[in-house]
Formats: structure tokens, C-alpha cells, sequence
DNA sequence: CAATTTTTGGCAACCGGTTGACAAAATCTT
DNA sequence: AAGATTTTGTCAACCGGTTGCCAAAAATTG
């Protein structure tokens, strides 16, 4: 009747609470297989000879410990090489020096600057990301959400698919930020499309082009109806026809689907919902003898990685999205601390970004 | 003075316990700002009218209650929308359903489709991924490591940057899988390159080059090391000429920097460490003048997701990303859950994937 | 139907920090 | 120097689960 910890890790058994032991070394040699499992604060205090209690207080109330026994603590701390075990704060507090990321999709290089803008503000505060993916499913998203409400100091939600009103629910709980969408009473980071596609149309007008389409991304984003909208009006100024096109899904693939429908539709320019899209288009329109921007000019939204490597590079409205994950992380981190920043939506601004997949229109059509 | 928890959050103030109260609505009304939390299981408890430790085990211990038992709390549990509460449990057992993934550079697509498979196969297990980045720095990422392990349940470390021996000391403290670099002692997943570079190197003699560069990566990848190998043990093969150039960072940009030494080299196929440093070269060399391949072949490694947006295509040596983050969260679960797999190294296949970028000399050197 | 074995549920200690209340010690007043 | 005030450290309860041990209950056996 052995009673090593070996076959039952997790057990309480065997450490006895004996005064009698040496105190320069950390007690604890219980958890996983037998390694040094780190030190607790009552070793620390033990070392140090004050109660657990005061070690906690010099710890992580500064100032409300004496310097001198701050010093004592710290070196004790310093010695047992000391780490908090961030269950045992997050227990009593709640707080997990963790926040969320639920993106629509991972495959899309979209995601990957609004992750890295998220991920490097949320370290630079000394925050850890922690990071889900909705694979562009409402109830997906929902379940991912609710367990990570659980385990995160505050959320965000980038291109949400989910209802406002869930999302409302979810940010009466904890700190909630949204990215490329509006939500009433939660705090967002929207990119203004206004500025990017005017600029665009504009160009687009100034080549001779009358008939512009848009090609819609998912039904459930909100951004991609803001987009059109966008489109509509600033083709109804520079008196240009626009017709929306539909996209079974906004990929490279679905790209490459719906350039049987821009054939179709008559237009000289095309204005995608995203990079990925124009890119899938270009593709297959190149592919069945198109002449970009000769026959048919290009126009993307983000300017993804990559978007400069096709030939033509192609033309997109920027939205920064490194920027937008960065704010909302800002936004939440502020939320945290108490700080309330301004309440509102947080717009970023869009910018066309000329290269060479729009242009003059050299066939008449 | 009001006893409410308003201005303190967390205080344990206010919440007598008492038995008088209606036991159909959860009693904690306390954390946060006074909206509903989460049931616990003593609220469980009491709805159901058992103790609290068998709330747990019918909740965690499988056939370890009655069945009737069993239904009963499981009926009160749904009633209250319970949810575990993660921290509680991780402090007792340190199971925290998690884990860790820590990739050399978030900029760098590269990373973007391991973090895609780790995310996606560890999400399916029903385990959060918890990422951060170490920008290359071999401090930052051990710095990242020793906070991370306080917090998951193992990691992933994608190309390290750190010492062997670091990471065994990581290792022997909690289950760690390592992507593209081998590790004595420690599961490592690595893309067999001799396949794919002896593909490319053939292709490339088939195609009459007879001096090849190798563009190498950062001196402490271990991954550039070994297909810097790879490259010169197929052209002594193919009886090529091998030389080795540096590069300042693995980045289109660096890519653009080392064109000047390429065309120094004499060299009329280039094969780069990366596919980062394969496209800034290729634009690099095209902006100056060359004709690719017809001047010169270039081939990166990778297959990232733009590989194929160049004009020319990237020719490449695939490298299966996606699987290699999936295979390393599989090894680290199958460690979690003690059943342990094949100790060693899996290795996976790598593919040359033939577009335009390489191709027949047209122009004597 | 009694004796024995197996199930099942309860008790209480425990994980490792945090914090309100309070008393002891130190500092400041007058 | 005695009293008032402030600073500092201790006590104990608490966060919400988990689990070893034990006794009561149920099932099995003779």
C-alpha cells in the first residue's frame, strides 16, 4: 500500500501538514509526475515568515505591505522562484488576465491581420489571446461564445454572425467588442466604407465605366449589406448602374463561381465584397479570356495578404485590419480596467488602394 | 453605507448563507455587476436535494451514481443552465481542457494553416487553443512558454526559436509537441523534405540548370538548416552546383533585399527557404528586368495560401501545414489522455507542386 | 432470513490565492 | 507622555469544484 502519487496524479494523499520540515525549499512535490510542481504563497511565507495573507498583499496590493517586508516577500518569492497559479486568482476574483477572439472563419487570410493586431496589443498589456473560430455558423459561434464567456475577462466577436440581440446578451455579462459590424449599446470597430468606395467609384467613373456590379458576400454579414449600400449610392452620384450578384460563398472558389453571372450581367466592373472573391473572379475570368483591366475592371475589399501578388495586382478598398483588431482589444482592455472609453462605435478609415486590376475600359461594350 | 456590491465586485459581502430562501432560482446573484452568474453545484445541490460531492460525480464520474440519481441532478442542472466553472476544477485537478500554441511569427501565412489545423482539431476535441507569438525571439517565446504552461494543459511550439535543451526542460514539466524542428525526447512533427526537394532539384536538371542558390532562412531555423541540406545532397545527386546565400529576414521583403546576390551568384535557379522570400525575389528580379523562368527558375517552399496568386504561379515544395499543426494537437491529446502514441517523430510528406515559376533556360548564362 | 458483498451518497479536507474585519504596532498630536 | 491616528500584519471565510474515506442502503448469496 505504496502511497506514492503515481498511479492516482491528482490525489490529496500523503502530504501531511508536518511544521517539523525544512522550509528552503518549496514543500510541494505532489502535482503531475514528481517534478517540482512551483511554489505557493505559503511557502513563500513560510520562508519569509509572515502569514500567506501579507505575501498576497505585497504581491499584488502595492503599498500596502511595509517596503521592508515587501523586500523580505520579494526575495523569498525571487528564491522559491515563485509563479501565481492563475486558478487559484481567477477562482476568488474572476479576473483571467484572458481575452476572446471568435472569428467568422480561419481560412480567410481576413481573420489573420485582425488576430495578429489583437494578439500583439492584448500581449503588449500582458494578456493572453485566446482564440475560436465560428467556421461562419451562427449556433457554431453561439456554443464557441458561451464557453469562452466562461474562461475570458471579455470577448471579441469579429464579423459576428450571430443575432444583435445575442450579442447583446452576451456583452450584459462581460465586456464585449465587435468588429465589422454595428451593434446598438456594445462597443464596435467598424471600417467606414463611405470614403474607400466613393474613391473607387469615382476612379471607376473617371474610366469610362457605366455599369458597375457588386458581387454580395454571406447573407449573415452585415458588412457585406453596408458594402452595397455603399456601392448603390456612390454609383446613384457618379450616375453609374450598379446590380448586386449574388455568392454561394466568399472565397476564392465561390470567386471563380460567379463569374458566369458578371459575364452575364453586362457590366464593365465589378466591385467584390472581399479580395478573396475578386481574386477567384479574376482568375477564372482571365482563364476564359478576359483582359483585366482591358475587358473588365476588378475592385476587392481589404487588401488581404497576397491581393498584391496577382497580375494585375489588384485594385481594393484597404480596411485596416490589424488596426481594427488592435482597437477592439484597446476598447476591451479599457472596458476592464474601469476606463471607460467612448461608448460608441469606433470607425476606421478606408482607403482605395489603385494597382493595376481597375482601369480604362479599352473595348467598348 | 450600503452593503451592495457595486463599487466592489469582489467582495464576499452580503451573500449570508441562508437556508430560508426559495430553491428553484440559483442564490448567487453576486459577481459582477449584479447580473444573473452561473449556477454552482451546491445550487444544483440543493434543488436536488443530494450533497454536493455527488452533484460532481454524476456531473464528471460516469456510473459512478444511480441512474435515478444520476437523472435527477442532471434534470436540475438543465433547470438552472449550469455550467462548470473551468477555474474551480483546474485548481484541484490542473485539467484545463486547453492548450497552447505558440508560432515563431503571426505575420507569417506559414503559421496561418497550422494554427488552422491546431485550432480546428483541438476544437473538435473539445479543447480551447490558446495562441501567442514569440516575433522570432528566442527570450519572447521561452517568456511565452513559462507563462503559457502555468495555463494549459500542454503546447504546441511551431518552429521554435529556443534551445533543446529549453524545450525538453518545458517538456519534462508538461506534454509539448514541436512542429517543424526534431527534438531528442520530445513528439515532434516534421515535413520530410528529401522527397520534395529531390522533385525540385530533378525538375530543375531536367530543365538544364546547372548552378542552383539556396536563399537561406534565419540562422536559428532549424527547418532552414536541414533543406539547405536537403538542396545540396540533391544536387551533388543530380551533379549541380550548389551554393548558399543569406537572407536578413524570411519575408517578401527580404526575399527583395537578396535579389542582388542571386544575380551575383550566377546562379539561373533559385530555391528559397520560404515562399515569403520566393515572392519578394520573383518581384524583386521582375521589377529589374528578368523574365521568370525563362531567365531564371525560382522555387519556394511551403505552398502558402497567395503561392499560387504570382504571375508566374510559385512553384513549390508543399509542405503540409494544415496537417502538421492537426498531428501535433493529436499527439499532444493523446499524451493528455495517457494514451501515448508512437514516442517518436511523425513525419509527413512533402509534394513539389510544378507551376510557373520554373521552368526550361531559355537564355545561355 | 441472516450474513456478506457491492453500490451509493455524505462528510470533510483540499487546491491556492483574495479580502473584509480587526488588533497590534508605529507614528503623529498636543 | 498620554491619547489619537495611521500603518501594517493576522485571522478566517470564501471562490467552486474534486476526491479519499466511511457508513448507510441495496443487492446478492447461503
Amino acid at each position: 500500500m505504496a502511497t506514492g502519487p503515481l498511479l492516482l496524479p491528482n490525489g490529496y494523499d500523503g502530504t501531511v501538514t508536518d511544521a517539523t520540515e525544512s522550509a528552503t525549499v518549496p514543500a510541494s512535490t505532489k502535482r503531475g509526475r514528481g517534478e517540482k510542481s512551483s511554489a505557493t504563497i505559503y511557502d513563500i511565507a513560510k520562508l519569509a515568515g509572515v502569514n500567506p495573507s501579507t505575501v498576497s498583499r505585497a504581491l499584488s496590493k502595492p503599498g500596502r505591505v511595509s517596503a521592508k517586508t515587501q523586500k523580505i516577500i520579494e526575495d523569498a518569492a525571487e528564491q522559491l522562484n515563485y509563479q501565481v497559479n492563475p486558478f487559484a486568482r481567477a477562482l476568488p476574483t474572476g479576473r483571467t488576465q484572458t481575452i476572446g477572439l471568435i472569428v467568422a472563419d480561419i481560412t480567410n487570410p481576413t481573420f489573420f491581420d485582425i488576430i495578429r493586431g489583437a494578439e500583439t496589443t492584448a500581449a503588449a498589456r500582458d494578456y493572453t489571446l485566446v482564440l475560436a473560430e465560428s467556421a461562419e455558423s451562427p449556433e457554431t459561434e453561439i456554443t464557441a461564445a458561451r464557453r469562452m464567456m466562461g474562461t475570458v475577462d471579455g470577448l471579441i466577436l469579429a464579423s459576428p454572425r450571430m443575432d444583435d440581440e445575442l450579442i447583446r446578451e452576451l456583452a450584459s455579462g462581460k465586456p464585449v467588442a465587435v468588429i465589422n459590424r454595428e451593434v446598438d449599446g456594445v462597443p464596435c470597430v467598424v471600417p467606414d466604407v463611405n470614403k474607400g468606395i466613393s474613391e473607387a467609384v469615382r476612379s471607376l467613373a473617371a474610366n469610362g465605366h457605366k455599369n458597375v456590379a457588386y458581387v454580395a458576400g454571406p447573407p449573415q454579414s452585415w458588412m457585406s449589406v453596408r458594402r452595397w449600400e455603399g456601392v448603390q449610392a456612390a454609383c446613384e452620384w457618379s450616375k453609374l448602374k450598379a446590380v448586386r450578384l449574388e455568392s454561394s460563398k466568399p472565397t476564392v472558389d465561390g470567386g471563380r463561381q460567379v463569374a458566369r453571372d458578371v459575364m452575364d450581367s453586362g457590366a464593365t466592373a465589378v466591385i467584390t465584397y472581399n479580395d478573396l472573391l475578386a481574386i477567384g473572379l479574376m482568375q477564372e475570368l482571365q482563364a476564359g479570356g478576359m483582359r483585366v483591366p482591358d475587358q473588365i475592371s476588378i475592385v476587392g475589399f481589404d487588401d488581404i495578404f497576397g491581393a498584391d501578388f496577382t497580375t494585375p495586382p489588384l485594385t481594393t478598398v484597404r480596411s485596416p485590419l490589424g488596426e481594427c483588431g488592435s482597437r477592439a482589444a484597446l476598447l476591451l482592455l479599457d472596458l476592464l480596467l474601469g476606463q471607460a472609453g467612448p461608448e460608441g462605435t469606433v470607425r476606421v478609415e478606408t482607403e482605395l488602394v489603385l494597382r493595376g486590376s481597375s482601369g480604362r475600359l479599352l473595348v467598348a461594350n
